[in-house]
Formats: structure tokens, C-alpha cells, sequence
DNA sequence: CATCCACCGGAATGTAGGGCCT
DNA sequence: AGGCCCTACATTCCGGTGGATG
């Protein structure tokens, strides 16, 4: 499809969105004491012709109203959840699937319903979200939990008192139309409002640290217990808290209901690893789940769907070409189905487009999209790696550079050991630095497969999965790494075995 | 066909740092 | 404050090995 270099036909798109915002531009510049000229650093950028019309659709922290192909899933949680909106305690839910399937926005979505409707109909009902990815011990949940229900009782009681403020004030009045206040007289409210006040003074934040376990979990349960209520608990990454901090946790508010008398206690957990109830306690696990729902991955046509949903919120009309949705939906597709990947890449590739200030995204686009994320992740790694890590990397980069591949352990140590001396780093025995090669490996960055060469021996062949000049620089950027100036002594050493 | 290189990688053990709890 | 325990990172020790080479 040519058609793309669409003639100067409507050349004038002055019809910016944000007439407002471009007018407070200019005046800025205006009233600038040095007189620049108007035609500013800006006005460029602006002038081209929108793509976006609304980026944060695009955003994984955006929350779609509508989640296709997801129906079934979303239907099963519902008749699992009314449960809670006639009173009673919902089955505890188990939610599987891998990353990008749409499983938080789908149990967001269904949590949001269930509060709107508890509103509707006036059930006390609440859904806490927890990511246990950050949250990620017993004790930060469970203090979590107890200060946000802590919060909530005390915006109860507050609201209640303000209430009664309001009734004192009345009847002292004399007030004729209150004849149905269970109150004869001021006193009454003033005692109701005074052991009120106790409770709100009663009711502290627990300190993020501290306190013994089981402390907090008594001012959690005191608190939830407050009043009537039914209290789903969205426990995401569930997977990741029983691997660091066990399954106590899950025990604990497994068998809280027991124990409740005013209010019940319904467990949501979302996990991106199938087999991870392994490791749980079986009273636990059989508990936990009760119900399960997996949440298989997106197939292309389904990611197409997906992002041709968002995308026409996100982009003006007409801003993509045809063929942009269906390649996202296919480099996506390729990494088992992850729908927020396939909207980072129309997302960037959106970006590029507007910042290339062509007036569609097109193909190209979509692929140097592509290109960017992966070197965003491994700009990302390399920089967050520890410094004996990024040693190993620049060792195994500067032969490289040198032109030698094949590169084994034996050579890749001894630059690494001639590194660490010139930047007074500490010297690691060749038996870790395999290990450190191995990770490098994991992370993508390298790649190291072992091959004996017979009589001389059995080694990790190691080659460079990455760009060299990038990956150097970001090296390079390191404080540490930066000491490093003569760069040949080392390659030079190499030649001279 | 045995040898033997040059490292692999498992296991045990050591050490530092941090959170938790009394 | 001080003991306890957990985790991450390191070292030490060492048995293991694929296949070119003599």
C-alpha cells in the first residue's frame, strides 16, 4: 500500500486539540527577556499532525471497561463474586495465566463492578488490592492490609460523628422534624459521641516495622472485623510472596473466617506460575482454590482484536496504516501472547512515528519499535547489573571488539582479572566468574553453550548477543567502570600468549 | 583406544548485610 | 542492644567429561 504519501491536501491542521495550551506557549516565549524569537524550540514539534489522540489507553496502568476475549473468564468471576452482594462469603478464587493474558485488568475490572453494585445496593462489601510483588512479606501484607481497613474505619467513625455533630446541633435547636431520633436529649448524642471518639483515638496505623508478626495480624483481623461487611482480598503475584516468604500467610487468612463475627473474608489470588501451589500447605491449597481460572494466552487474532480496541481511542483516524495492528499482533503472538507487549510496541512505535514527525505509523515503525524495546530491556539490564557482573560483560566485549569469537572462560577471565587490578575492584575466583557467564546468559545478553575441544579441553564458547558499541557505552557510564582508560594494554595481552 | 586438557558444575561451607523479634 | 535467622554472594574442594590427539 503506496498510498500513504498522501498529497498536501489539507496542509493547514490548525485545528490543534489544545488550542488553549499552544496560545500559553507562545506567550512564555514572548515573555522572554532575552528577546528570543517566537518561532520556538516547540513550535515545530506541535505543528505536525497528531497521531495520539489518547495515549494513556496504551499504558499497562490504564484499565480497559471492555477486556475482549475474556468473557468467560470475567463471567465466571462475577457468579463466583454476586455471592458476596447477598451477604455470604464468596469461594476463594485462584487466577492462573502468564504475563499479559489480562489477568489483573480483568479482576480489576470485576473488582470495580462488585464495589460499584455494593454501592448500588447498599451491602457493605470491599475489595483490597495487594501486589505482592512489592508487598512481599507476611508482615508488610498483613500490615498493609490492617492500615488501609484502619483508614477506612476511621473515615467510618469520623463520618458518623459528623453525623451526630449535626444531630446535637439539631436537637438542641428543638428541631420539630427530628421527632424519630432515638436521642431524648443532647447527653445521649454526647456519650454516643465520646465513645466514638475513644474508638477513633483507639485506632493507630501500625508502623512498617517493629511489631511481631502476630500483633499486627490481630490489629488486622480487630479491624476487618470493625463491622459487617464482606471483604475480598486481590492478592497479585500471589506466586511471588509463598516463594519468599512462604505460605503462613495464606494460612492465616485462609482461616480467619472461622473467626470473624461481624465480617467474612474471601481470598483472590493471581498467580503468573501454574504449578506454584506446589509448595503450598494442602489445607491451604485445597482452601485457596476453591475455584480456579486460567487465563490462557492470546492467540494473534485475538491480540489484533485487542489492540485495534485500544487503538481507536488512542490514535487520531486514520493514523495507522493497515498493517500496523496485524504486525504488533504477530511479534506479540511470537512472545507467548503478552497483550502488554503487544501495546508497549504500538505504543512506541506511535511514539516514533510522531516523533519522526511522519503523519501515520507505519511498518517501519512498528519494527524499529521492536528493535527499541529490546535495547531499552537490555540497556535496562546491563546497567542495573552488579559490578563484577558488568566486569565479566566488558571483558567478554573488548575481545570481542577484537575481532575474536569463540570466546572461552580461560581468556575471558584473564582480562577480567587485569580489569579488577586496574580499577582496584576486588578479584573473583574463575569458578564464580563461570557463574556470573552463566546468569549473563540467562539475562539474554550472552550467549554460552559448552563444547569440548578435545584435547584441549572443555569450555563455555561465549559470544556477544547484544550490540557491542551500545552496550559498551552503557558500561562505560558506570562510575566504577569508568576508571578504565587504556583499553589496547588489555586486547594487546591477549595476543602475546 | 587410552589419555588428558581445561574447564564445567554440584556440594559444602564461609561471610556480610538486613530484617525480625525478645 | 543483641541474638537469631534468612538471603545473597563467594570461596574451596573436587569429581566429572567430550573428544582431538598421539
Amino acid at each position: 500500500m503506496t498510498g500513504n504519501d498522501s498529497p498536501p491536501e489539507d496542509r493547514p491542521s490548525e485545528e490543534a486539540p489544545d488550542r488553549s495550551f499552544a496560545v500559553d506557549v507562545e506567550e512564555v516565549l514572548e515573555d522572554d527577556p532575552d528577546g528570543e524569537p517566537s518561532q520556538g524550540l516547540f513550535d515545530d514539534l506541535l505543528s505536525g499532525e497528531p497521531i495520539f489522540e489518547n495515549k494513556e489507553v496504551l499504558r499497562p496502568s490504564y484499565t480497559p471497561h471492555e477486556l475482549p476475549h475474556r468473557s468467560d473468564q470475567i463471567n465466571k468471576m462475577a457468579t463466583i463474586l454476586v455471592a458476596a452482594l447477598r451477604g455470604e462469603t464468596p469461594s476463594n478464587i485462584l487466577i492462573y495465566g502468564k504475563t499479559g493474558t489480562g489477568k489483573t485488568a480483568s479482576a480489576k475490572f470485576v473488582s470495580q463492578e462488585l464495589e460499584q453494585t455494593s454501592k448500588k445496593y447498599e451491602v457493605p462489601c470491599e475489595v483490597e488490592y495487594i501486589n505482592c510483588e512489592v508487598t512481599d512479606t507476611q508482615y508488610r501484607v498483613l500490615a498493609q492490609l490492617a492500615n488501609k481497613f484502619i483508614e477506612q474505619n476511621e473515615a467510618h467513625v469520623e463520618r458518623r460523628l459528623s453525623d451526630l455533630a449535626d444531630l446535637r446541633e439539631a436537637v438542641e435547636e428543638g428541631s420539630t422534624a427530628l421527632e424519630a431520633t432515638p436521642f431524648e436529649s443532647t447527653t445521649g448524642i454526647d456519650s454516643r459521641i465520646e465513645t466514638l471518639e475513644d474508638e477513633l483515638e483507639e485506632m493507630e496505623p501500625v508502623p512498617m516495622t517493629g511489631w511481631p508478626t502476630d500483633r499486627v495480624y490481630k490489629e488486622f483481623f480487630d479491624a476487618v472485623d470493625y463491622r459487617e461487611r464482606v471483604v475480598v482480598i486481590m492478592l497479585d503475584e500471589i506466586d511471588k510472596l509463598v516463594e519468599k516468604s512462604g505460605d503462613d500467610t495464606l494460612y492465616n487468612l485462609s482461616r480467619m473466617n472461622s473467626e470473624l463475627d461481624n465480617s467474612r473474608v474471601s481470598i483472590m489470588g493471581i498467580s503468573n506460575d501454574l504449578k506454584f501451589t506446589d509448595f503450598l500447605d494442602p489445607r491451604v491449597k485445597s482452601s485457596l482454590g476453591e475455584e480456579e481460572i486460567v487465563f490462557p494466552p492470546y492467540d494473534a487474532n485475538q491480540l489484533r482484536d485487542i489492540l485495534q480496541h485500544r487503538a481507536d481511542i488512542a490514535f487520531e483516524e486514520r493514523a495507522l496504516t493497515d498493517d500496523v495492528i496485524p504486525l504488533c499482533a504477530a511479534f506479540a503472538a511470537q512472545e507467548h501472547g503478552d497483550a502488554r507487549r503487544a501495546l508497549d510496541l504500538l505504543r512506541t512505535a506511535g511514539e516514533l512515528a510522531e516523533r519522526s514527525q511522519s503523519e501515520h505509523v507505519d511498518e517501519s515503525h512498528v519494527r524499529k519499535a521492536q528493535d527499541k524495546i529490546e535495547l531499552d530491556r537490555v540497556v535496562e539490564v546491563v546497567r542495573t547489573l552488579p559490578t563484577q557482573s558488568k566486569l565479566v560483560l566488558f571483558s567478554i566485549i573488548l575481545l570481542e571488539k577484537n575481532g575474536v569469537h569463540n570466546i572461552n572462560t580461560g581468556e575471558v577471565f584473564n582480562i577480567y582479572k587485569r580489569l579488577c587490578e586496574e580499577i582496584d575492584a576486588d578479584v573473583l575466583t574463575q569458578r564464580r566468574v563461570t557463574d556470573l557467564i552463566s546468569e549473563l546468559d540467562m539475562l539474554g545478553i550472552v550467549n554460552a553453550i559448552v563444547v569440548s575441544k578435545g584435547r584441549y579441553g572443555r569450555t563455555k564458547e561465549i559470544s556477544l548477543s547484544v550490540p557491542t558499541e551500545e552496550t559498551e557505552a552503557v558500561l562505560l557510564a558506570d562510575s566504577r567502570l569508568s576508571e578504565i582508560e587504556e583499553i589496547q594494554p588489555f586486547v594487546q595481552a591477549r595476543f602475546d600468549n
